[in-house]
Formats: structure tokens, sequence, C-alpha cells
DNA sequence: GTCTATAAATCGATAGAC
DNA sequence: GTCTATCGATTTATAGAC
């Protein structure tokens, strides 16, 4: 994945953080508005940062977008890295993840999944598997390692199984705004994996 | 779901067919580019209208978005309607819904659900449930019945189930560039049904 | 009734002031 | 180094010619 952290100039940022602000900023309203609503000057407003100065941290608005998915990526890998030094057991962690899942439901049902929406726009963006496919890998690598663990051959299968789910679940709960449909499918996964 | 046949002028296209041209354009180009990187051009080009001539047909561009969803929901319900005429069984009827998804593995792991897109792009668009819900319940309703047919007390959630199944792998499918993730989710449904 | 020419608005990006 | 003022491109929409 490209090193996002290298195209901010040197030196600098060390004391204010709009930097920081600015992809924080980002990260939000790609989820709320989407890549194409969401202006320059969205982003720079909720940071609190001069309209035209979003230019002097970054080159190009892809260049913010691509900040943010790289920021997003880390906060992800931590968040599961959490759960796997959290949970002992392969089915202790993949059902911690399901709680995680079930408790955004109110926030998925509103704005969808932010990695899901993201990934359904950027590739009608870009054309080509973008930057997002690396973010969605992130979890279903997660996954898959557990289902590993859990000596199932299928381990990679599993995994998409269960990010498709999720990722569907999240799509119609978005959609009908009905929160329900993902706690119901987070339940249901929750069962199978105890059945496991 | 609003008429939008009824905006249309009166005695108006009946014979150029520019308008149907515009529509088709319209729900080819949206699900390619999506909503917000689809200009009103690009769709008049695509039908051969000149530019400015979109306006005599429709009001604004989210009017050919709306007409561009009808036809859609249209083109799904006979769609659906076909299959339930050539098809006796529930089973049959959900297996050859499985089957069509299948067969445009492809198209769909290049572009994604024409359907989830439109949900997931609409949703950021317009902030409230949009028309595009009425989209999304169309396929549900009729997989509700299928699923009732076989005299199960929970039809609503399996409906919503299979379509999270199938908007989820079209979604992955998508990311990753993999049809081949949509494909085994409907071999893997076909033996669900198979088993019921 | 149909379409051309153009207006009006928005947004990304830049040049240069401080 | 940081930001203000402004440009230029794009796109929706309209006024009016034919």
């Amino acid at each position: 994945m490209t090193d996002v952290r290298s195209s901010q100039p040197a030196a600098v940022d060390q004391r204010s953080g709009k930097r920081e602000r600015l992809v924080s900023a980002a990260i939000r309203l790609l989820h709320q508005q989407g890549v194409e609503r969401t202006t320059l000057a969205d982003i720079a407003k909720a940071a609190d940062v001069p309209v035209g100065g979003v230019y002097y941290y970054f080159k190009t608005k892809d260049d913010v977008v691509a900040a943010a998915i790289d920021a997003h990526a880390r906060q992800s890998a931590t968040a599961l890295a959490q759960i796997e030094a959290r949970e002992r057991s392969p089915k202790g962690r993949l059902k911690a993840l399901m709680k995680e899942f079930a408790a955004q439901s109110e926030l998925l049902a509103r704005y969808g999944c932010p990695l899901g929406t993201l990934c359904s726009e950027l590739d009608k963006r870009d054309g080509e598997p973008s930057l997002a496919a690396d973010l969605m890998r992130v979890p279903i690598e997660w996954a898959e390692r557990q289902f590993r663990a859990l000596g199932r051959e299928d381990a990679y299968e599993q995994a998409i199984d269960l990010m498709a789910a999720y990722e569907g679940s999240a799509l119609l709960a978005n959609t009908l705004r009905d929160p329900g449909i993902l706690t119901k499918a987070a339940e249901r996964y929750n069962q199978w994996i105890d059945s496991l």
C-alpha cells in the first residue's frame, strides 16, 4: 500500500495538527456524503482550515482521498489487532467482530458501511481496482487467519462469505433504513460460529 | 412508485424514440460510471441526442435518474415474472434467480450490481430513503413470495438474507475483480435450496 | 415542438501576497 | 511556510432561435 505519510511536507504540521484534522474530517465526510459529493471546501470547513489552504497539505483532492483511505486502513488494522489481543480463541475473535458490526448498526443503517460505500464509489471513479481493494483485504485476511486457526481448509472462502454477508446486510440496512437487518445477520452468524 | 411516464410531454416522442434512448443510455451509464460521474452530456451523446435537448424531455438531471430507476424497476419486475411463468416450483424459481445472477458475474465484477451501487450512491445524494429503496424491494418481495410458498414462516428474513448475500458477493466481486466470488456464492445457495 | 447558444453556478486548482 | 484571492474547467440549466 502507498505510504501517504511521505507526501506530507517535511518538518511541517508538528504543532497545529491541521493535516491530521483534514484527514479525520475527510474520513467522516467521505462516509456520510460520499467521495463525489464531498468538496474540498466541505473538508476544510469541517477541519477548520482555510479553504484554499488544503493545497498546502495535499497536492490534489485524490491525495486527500488516498490519505483518508490509508488512515482508515490503519484504524481497521488496529481495531482488529485489539480484538486479536483481547480474545484468545478464533471463535471468540470472530464473534467479537460480529459484535462490533452489530454495535454500529445505527450508523451503518444511516450512512452504509464506510468500507463498502467507498469501494463501490471508487470503482466507478478509477475504473480499475483501487486503493479501496487493499482496504477490503484487511478484514478479509484477518478473518481468513481466524478460520485457518479453526482448521478450515476453505478459510479464504469462509472469510469472503463472512464479509459478503456483512457488506450485503449493511447495504440493505442502509437502503431500507433498518438496523435490525444487521443485528439479525450478526446474531445468525454468531450461532453458526458456535455450531462449528 | 412515482409514475415517471406522466412527466413526458403530451403527444411527443411517438416516432423518434429519443426519450426512450435517453432512458436506456442513462440506465447503462449510471451503472458503469455512477450517478455523480455521469453528466447529461454523456447521456445525450450515448443516446445520440443534442446535449441541451435533454431538457426538452426532462426537467432536471434528477428527473432523468428517476426515469431510469423507474424503467429499471419495470425491467426487473418483468424478468422476475418471466421466471415465475417459466418455473413452476418455488425452489426452481429461486434457483433460476441464482442462475441469472451467476450468468452476469463478469459484468457485475466489472461494474458492480446496478441495483446495489445505485442504492448506495443515491443514499449519499438524498440523505433519505430514495426511489432506489422501492427498486430494492422488487426482488426482495419476489423472493419472499417464493419462500412463503415453500411454507417458511420467516419468508421475509430469508428473502433479506438472499439479497444480502447477493449484494455483498457482488460488492466483493467488484472490488476484488473476481467473478468467481459470485458464481461460488450462487452455487452454495443452490445447494442450500436443494436441501430444503 | 425541437434544438442551439449561452448563462449561472460549482469546484478543483494555482499564483502570488504576507 | 501559510493562506487569500482568483482563475479555468466543468456541468446544470435556460432563453430564445428555427
